[in-house]
RNA sequence: UCCAGCGUAGCUCAGGUGGUAGAGCAGGUGCCUGUUAAGCACCGGGUCGCAGGUUCGAGUCCUGCCGCUGGAGCCA
């Protein structure tokens, strides 16, 4: 139907490069994300899964496919593209030819207000809309950069099992599988494979997703989430500090350059992640009581921080905080003694600030064999599931650390989400899991 | 699991002390040449979560159940 040359692009494209096509005749391919009209002047807003564009009509052979053109229809649109400051992406199709692919009828989200529930129960149909289509693609980002830097500085991808013969963390509950008449659970960490990994090849992480069988109904808990989590051979705690500090910056600064237009549809304040240069505050679990108890917290030392508690620890720094040292009794057996005093250990806890809270938690790991052992008949762990892992103390051991970084809660803070559940396709919750 | 709140049109909600239901949006029909969740006029749309109870009469009061949301504990 057309006969000039029409280029066929997309709305990332025209975003980041317009200025070429301008003027030229565009086509994109899409669905109607909204329609408005002022009489003879209509407005058809297209969403292409890379953006949203406004396509303006004023020629009155195109009314009639215009009315057809219902909210989620599939289209293409073919047109001539202008500048336009009035748009939020500087440029506009004045349309010349659409063409209807498929026609919906009663698209259920429509652009109002919805509740939480309905939302969630068109999960597969609201990640169309604005702020979803943001937030995800930030989430690709986020993932995306992470790995980046993992592998610049060294690290290569050492998949843990999901599979696991038994717990990781003795605390918290486990998914029960049946594994062909055996019990096997879904992993809630890879570090103790990943400890394997890192005195195997020197520098490892995982990025996967685990699983907590913890009846959790907050907005930082999900059933199923997704993790990093670095591990490195003859690396201290301070070490790991630093590689953690630096991951989360290289992300932030990335996702910055990168995605501008997602995160002006989020409205996200840009200072505040400017802000986020290492090395970040650094104080120790008694020092963070004591920061408590100026606080007029009514906190027992020894006792492990709550949600109130890292909340309030949290906003008194506008940069991510680092707890180190905590007592021996909360953290599991498998971190070092500090050598300095040994009622704590070689841990650290990154909160977020803008009350966030814990987004990676880390430590240096215990490394001599009778320790461990020791350690382990303590706290009651069935040794004939773990010799593999004493066995890495007792064939070439050495100095390690690591830690496990939350996807979700990183992406929920740099799009300042209200609840960790958006930050992920298909959020799995107590009691919610479908679609 | 515990504590709190909510359940009324497709969606978001309003319905003082009990008297057989209402608005906005969405859908439909018109009007408007620069709209940004556009606007204006008109039209259709209901097992008031479910089951009992009190009452002449229950969306409203009582009891039980179901569903959802927020928070706590645990954690990333």
């Amino acid at each position: 139907m057309e006969t000039k040359e029409v280029i066929y692009t997309n709305t990332e494209e025209i975003r980041k490069r317009g200025k070429k096509f301008e003027n030229k005749t565009v086509s994109i391919r899409g669905w109607v994300w909204n329609k408005r009209s002022s009489g003879k002047i209509r407005f058809l807003i297209v969403r292409d899964g890379k953006g949203f564009i406004q396509c303006v009509i004023d020629n009155p052979l195109l009314y009639d496919i215009f009315d057809e053109c219902t909210q989620e229809s599939t289209c293409e649109v073919q047109g001539i593209l202008k500048e336009d400051k009035r748009s939020p992406i500087g440029f506009e199709i004045l349309t010349s030819n659409i063409k209807l692919i498929h026609k919906t009828i009663n698209y259920p989200i429509t652009p109002k207000e919805h509740g939480i529930d309905f939302l969630l129960d068109h999960r597969h149909l609201w990640i169309r809309s604005r702020k979803q289509f943001a937030i995800l693609r930030i989430r690709h980002s986020v993932k995306n950069f992470i790995r980046e830097y993992l592998n610049k500085e060294g690290f290569i991808e050492f998949d843990s099992p999901i599979f696991t013969p038994s717990a990781c963390e003795g605390t918290t509950t486990l998914f029960e599988v049946d594994y062909f008449g055996d019990k096997m659970y879904l992993s809630q960490s890879g570090q103790l494979y990943q400890e394997a990994g890192a005195l195997a090849f020197e520098k490892v992480y995982c990025f996967g997703p685990t699983f907590r069988a913890e009846k959790s109904k907050t907005r930082r808990h999900l059933i199923e989430f997704w993790m990093v989590e670095p591990e490195v051979a003859f690396a201290t705690l301070d070490d790991i500090i630093q590689i953690a500090e630096n991951m989360i910056f290289y992300v932030i600064q990335k996702v910055l350059e990168s995605n501008s237009y997602e995160l002006s549809i989020l409205e996200r304040n840009l200072d505040d992640l400017r802000k986020i240069v290492p090395p970040f505050y650094r104080i120790t679990y008694t020092e963070a009581v004591e920061l408590l108890k100026s606080k007029g917290f009514d906190f027992n030392f020894g006792d492990d921080f709550g949600a109130t508690e890292e909340t309030a620890i949290s906003e008194s720094f506008d940069k991510p905080v680092v707890i180190t040292h905590y007592p021996k009794s909360i953290k599991p057996f498998y971190m070092k003694i500090d050598p300095e005093n040994p009622n704590f250990v070689l841990n650290m806890d990154i909160l977020a600030p803008e009350g966030y809270g814990e987004i990676v938690g880390g430590s240096q790991r215990e490394d001599n064999y009778e320790i461990l052992l020791q350690r382990m008949k303590e706290e009651n762990i069935p040794l004939e599931e773990y010799n593999w892992y004493l066995d890495l103390r007792k064939y070439g051991s050495a100095v390690h650390s690591g830690f496990g970084l939350g996807i979700e809660r990183f992406v929920a803070w740099i799009c300042k989400l209200d609840h960790v559940r958006e930050a992920i396709p298909f959020p799995r919750m107590l009691y919610r899991y479908k679609p």
